[in-house]
DNA sequence: TCAAAAGTGTTATCCTTACACCCATGT
DNA sequence: ACATGGGTGTAAGGATAACACTTTTGA
């Protein structure tokens, strides 16, 4: 049996809320010159009595933030995974989480931030149509990126690879499919971690604002969990104020999903599936005709096998 | 900042495999007296690249086996998820993964034993219909459970939870619900391991058989995160010998997912889906007319957004 | 009066489910 | 003959997607 030494377990988190139609990020300043991170801190295995509650302690020391929902992700463990453990660090394997917070629930202070997600994967917002990176910069560079294989074969696997995951040819763009998606721009080079990485300088523009260590990787991973889970478990009305109407309760999806969804048929999804219930009151105006207020309908999770909000999405077209 | 002392990665797996008609586990002996565990061993933070690269190092030394499809499942890191933690151990930390093997890949040395997996969770077992362990023990003793709760408050929580997880009322029965299971028996001091962990003497008959240390919940994991998958990404061919019929598929797929399935429904889907194409080959008679073989179409996964295997429930009736 | 958002109604299409039935082989 | 498994056809019902249209407010 060989040593075990110099394993540190970090937790880290994605505390994800909702500021007007955009998903933000609770961020924290890092080591990295020029870097944000995701708020993290270590498990102690003698205060703690699960990982959760340890992250659950961590981010109140860190941000004074109480987390309501909060589920594990995955644990990241890959070598180099922190550029430090190259300088001889200790080898540290990280336990991400994603959380959810109401928007107002607590106020950051000062050190820390919410920032839009969507600067740091700018390819994965389609609400305005394609994103013009996508075809202005992205596309090409991986198209450049397939051809550059040495061998025929690896070049098919790069180039169904890339079809799969960017949408190319007759394949439709899956908005789950986030870390796949960020994993092929790492090994393309287009992000400036797979440069910062191996102590290279980087080619070319990078794509998106970089973090630090992996907690981009991280990130993506929670995005693809959340549109995943927003789909079957009604986690969605963890992010929603008390009472909302439902185009709030649309752009709140949308925001997630990164696209735009069917106005009259996303109503009648949520309707029909019982997720709300009218609270009686009515909004104040907000441009136009005024809304009825809902509310979330705990006793769904009883009825439906997978209560969650489907998502209609929109074609062509504009706005709805 | 606290101390950071004392951690240990352990790596488990639970490795599938089908032997007619049943999914069954790799097992290994265990410390624990009268109980078996899953295959597992220590992370090695100099020398494993990755964690899954640990894994695969850690079957192989330990079983002789190489793996071929592993996902990380979740990282289990509760106090005294291993009893020998009490007795001064140091806190074992549990990476969990699922990995699947193709039936006699290797020959596993003696010392190890491929298990039928529902011997340790019976209840998720109804493709004879519903289990009599639910009805004779699980429903009477949780009803009790539910009823023995302090508080009014109380009681209707664990009602609803009941109620979800083992379908009563109108509820249906979802497959997928594993985990949600297991707790809840666990909660409800009905498995062997409630009253090992804390301690004390058993009351009434446990359900199942137990494992050791926390592997029965990391079991109860690894079954959920399957059967959800075989439903949007082909895993189950990782399962299968190269050609197989698509009754043998059916089989497989009924074996994971721990009902039965609707006959020409299934083929129907199978087919339309595009997930198989025939090899022109014949199998040999098993009991009526000879059937095509068929063999994964690898195609498929650039096709659709979500290949796997749709589950037509077979409802009331006899096999087919 | 127009823009913006709230709502209602209807239809075509696809997918799932269920049922009925015929085919080929071994005992 | 009949049991066992292989394989096809089709019709009902439900969910989804797409379209058209009315209502109510503020600027």
């Amino acid at each position: 049996m060989r040593s075990v030494s110099g394993v540190v377990i970090e937790l880290s988190a994605v505390i994800v809320a909702l500021s007007d139609d955009a998903p933000t990020i609770l961020l924290v300043p890092s080591e990295d010159v020029g870097a944000q991170g995701l708020p993290f801190g270590p498990f102690d295995p003698v205060g703690d009595r699960t990982l959760e509650e340890g992250l659950r302690r961590g981010v109140v020391q860190q941000a004074g933030l109480t987390l309501g929902y909060a589920e594990q992700l995955y644990t990241f463990g890959d070598r180099f995974r922190d550029p430090q453990e190259r300088s001889g660090g200790p080898r540290p394997v990280s336990v991400g989480y994603l959380a959810l917070a109401r928007q107002g629930d607590d106020a950051p202070s000062p050190r820390e931030s919410w920032t839009d997600w969507y600067r740091f994967l700018p390819w994965e917002d389609w609400r305005g149509g394609t994103p013009g990176l996508i075809d202005s910069v992205i596309v090409p560079r991986l198209e450049a990126w397939c051809a550059a294989a040495t061998s025929k074969a690896e070049q098919q696997r790069r180039r169904d690879r890339t079809h799969l995951t960017f949408a190319l040819g007759d394949a439709t763009w899956d908005n789950e499919r986030v870390l796949e998606r960020y994993e092929l721009l790492y090994e393309a080079q287009l992000v400036a971690e797979s440069a910062r990485d191996q102590g290279k300088p980087l080619l070319g523009v990078a794509t998106g604002t970089p973090l630090a260590k992996d907690h981009r990787r991280i990130l993506a991973t929670a995005m693809g969990r959340l549109r995943a889970k927003i789909k079957y478990r009604p986690v969605i009305f963890e992010l929603m104020p008390p009472a909302f109407t439902l185009l709030q309760l649309q752009r709140a999806a949308e925001a997630l999903a990164g696209g735009r969804l069917h106005k009259q048929n996303f109503r009648r999804l949520v309707a029909h599936e019982g997720l709300v219930e009218p609270t009686g009151q009515i909004s104040v105006q907000t441009g136009g005709r005024p809304a009825e207020l809902f509310r979330f309908r705990r006793g769904v999770v009883l009825e439906r096998p997978a209560p969650g909000v489907r998502l209609p999405v929109k074609r062509g077209g504009k706005s709805s």
